[in-house]
DNA sequence: CTGTTAGCGCATTCAG
DNA sequence: CTGAATGCGCTAACAG
């Protein structure tokens, strides 16, 4: 029914070894054999039955991509960045990746499934992105799972979040990296959180607002402790009240802006500006700030995170911090595929830059 | 090396068939036997190994999702829809399928090469999501393809575009619907259009400009057609300059609907309508609009499509139309499962419901 | 209800 | 450079 191997060999006129070899492009073959089988393979339109082949070879052609939310552009970019990397060998070549993305919804369990769906799957490569949930239960499973599928084979690649916890149940000295096979790429959220509490603090502001992310995800950490760090280094003073004006997101969404606004804007109605987690986030916040009467940047500054493509579309132009998202997914790509070279301890840190556009500006004289 | 069915078996002192029942559940098995079985698999921390299942069985748990745009919210909700259908059956449990989503970036190329990709993968199903190319060469490559899919065994639905052109090289009556298994949601894109120049032209609107999506494609074709018909027939006068009130946006984005606002300006500085060929392109075109110093409602009304949920959020609220993608997701994921049993000629249209919001108000009188 | 027996389609030795 | 033979791990008859 289905055409095989034997099929097309049979059609050449060879074995089906030769036939895999030619396939596989890793063994010689005489060349008029080679254009003789290539021809069979296109005449019967043979298709490689990759169950089988993954059998046979003990390694599939999978490689997943984790993500939060796939509805999320941040996660878009991310993975269609990661995928650009898979083009390789034309239709017809092995050597074809099968990229392939996996949406947990943020969701622990869904993600601790999907990790032992790909490796039931045998998967050359999985590439998690975005955020970590932080719950020891969690991320020691977690960190398990990965080294087990590592250890099977399997290519692991961490992009935006942090390194694994160092292996549970050893107590050696915590410098020693995870030494583990799993890269990491993690951004510079703490520094590009910095750098924006900074330029407010520059411009003047002291009273400055901060709708974080959802709890318990590093990247919701990891910015707030950037921004408290600025805060208590150049302004000592705003850092004392820093708690009262911090409003927790339930989430990185629009509303999540909006009704952190709303509820900064209740305990501090002179406050001269507001950071958010995201730039989703964000421009909750500017929606919020326009319905109570109140311009951008004239009355509040805004500030975002991420520069996805719509911040410098929005009006005012956002000011937030890039992740050159792209950039970092294809390094990802690249890596999970090993045709890069891991960096020096197998954690690279992504830059983080400030961009500076219209939504903030000094705080009005009162 | 790795744990096989033999070692879980070995352990729990009854056959592989055995064990192999117990996981599939799909076989009788003494409770006593179960329990000792599912303990070794646990003890010994067992995975099934896909690859080989899927060689024996010739059908893996597979499913790929084809999208146009991973980044784009549009295809974010649907595919997340999908997925959301695939819990089933618990962890440890078989019949868990991998949901997957493929970014074809709307490549016909790359639509193919996922196609064989999944086929070489024997997948258990693909859905097709969004706006279909419309080149005869494409589209009955694509055709044939899915075709060999369905023949495989593999289930295909088409979600949000047209049904598949009947089978080539035959010469039957047109109306035979494909009756090759492949199921089709498509929506009622020429209706909704209709629907919502219909609105314009009794809120008295008679200059409606309309900025199309990107050429090519089944989408973009059907809303310009449900537009123009709404004129036809509410309006003769106002479809013959519609040709000059159309531009052609290359896209379904922000630059798009900026761009071509611009356009239309120039051509006919007194429009008083302006419709886009979807909510991402529409909030281009406000942009524009109010970079032109023009008010919405009140000097220009705007409609878009889709009712994504910033749609709502905007400012002001877009009128438009709504398309139940959540909805429509969740139920090609069922087709794909087999959990549902397909509509009456495999073909179902989904509704598009008018929305109207603040964007859209009465011309103002001249 | 459970064990035995064959392959599924391909990648590899190992010989030629 | 090429062919023949073996087995990857599992499921599906087929017996018991």
């Amino acid at each position: 029914m289905t055409v095989t191997l034997a099929d097309v060999a049979a059609r050449a006129g060879v074995s089906s070894a030769t036939v895999s070899r030619v396939l596989n492009g890793n063994y010689p073959v005489a060349d008029g054999t080679r254009t003789r089988v290539l021809r069979a393979v296109d005449e019967l339109q043979y298709v490689v039955n990759g169950p089988a082949s993954a059998l046979a070879a003990a390694t599939s052609d999978l490689v997943g991509i984790l993500v939060n939310d796939v509805a999320d552009p941040f996660f878009g970019i991310v993975a269609s960045a990661v995928q650009s990397e898979m083009g390789g060998e034309g239709v017809t070549g092995a050597g074809q990746k099968l990229a392939v993305v996996c949406n947990t919804g943020g969701s622990p369990e869904r993600e601790l499934t999907y990790l032992t769906l790909l490796r039931r799957q045998r998967a050359a490569a999985v590439v998690l992105t975005g955020s970590a949930v932080e719950e020891t239960a969690h991320s020691t499973a977690l960190a398990d799972r990965l080294r087990h599928l590592a250890a099977g084979g399997t290519r692991i690649v961490l992009c935006g979040r942090p390194p694994l916890p160092p292996r549970s149940g050893t107590t050696e000295q915590p410098p020693a990296p995870a030494e583990d096979g799993v890269v990491t790429l993690t951004f510079d959220n703490r520094g590009g959180s910095h750098r924006l509490t900074a330029h407010l603090l520059t411009l003047g502001h002291r009273r400055i607002g901060y709708v974080t992310g959802p709890a318990d995800r590093s990247t919701t950490r990891h910015r707030l402790e950037g921004h408290r760090r600025a805060l208590g280094e150049q302004a000592p003073e705003a850092l004392a009240e820093a708690e009262r004006l911090t409003v927790h997101g339930g989430a990185y969404d629009r509303s999540a802006g909006y009704d952190g606004a709303l509820e900064l804007l209740r305990r501090a109605p002179d406050l001269t500006a507001v950071l958010a987690a995201n730039d989703t986030v964000a421009l909750g916040v500017c929606a919020a700030l326009r319905d109570r009467g109140l311009r951008i940047p004239e009355d509040v500054s805004v500030g975002g995170f991420d520069d996805l493509p719509f911040a410098a579309d929005a009006s005012p132009a956002l000011t937030t911090v890039r992740l050159p998202l792209h950039e970092a997914g294809a390094r990802a790509g690249r890596l999970a595929l090993g045709l890069e070279t891991p960096p020096p301890g197998d954690v690279a840190t992504v830059r983080a830059d400030l961009m500076v556009r219209a939504s903030t500006a000094p705080p009005a004289p009162r």
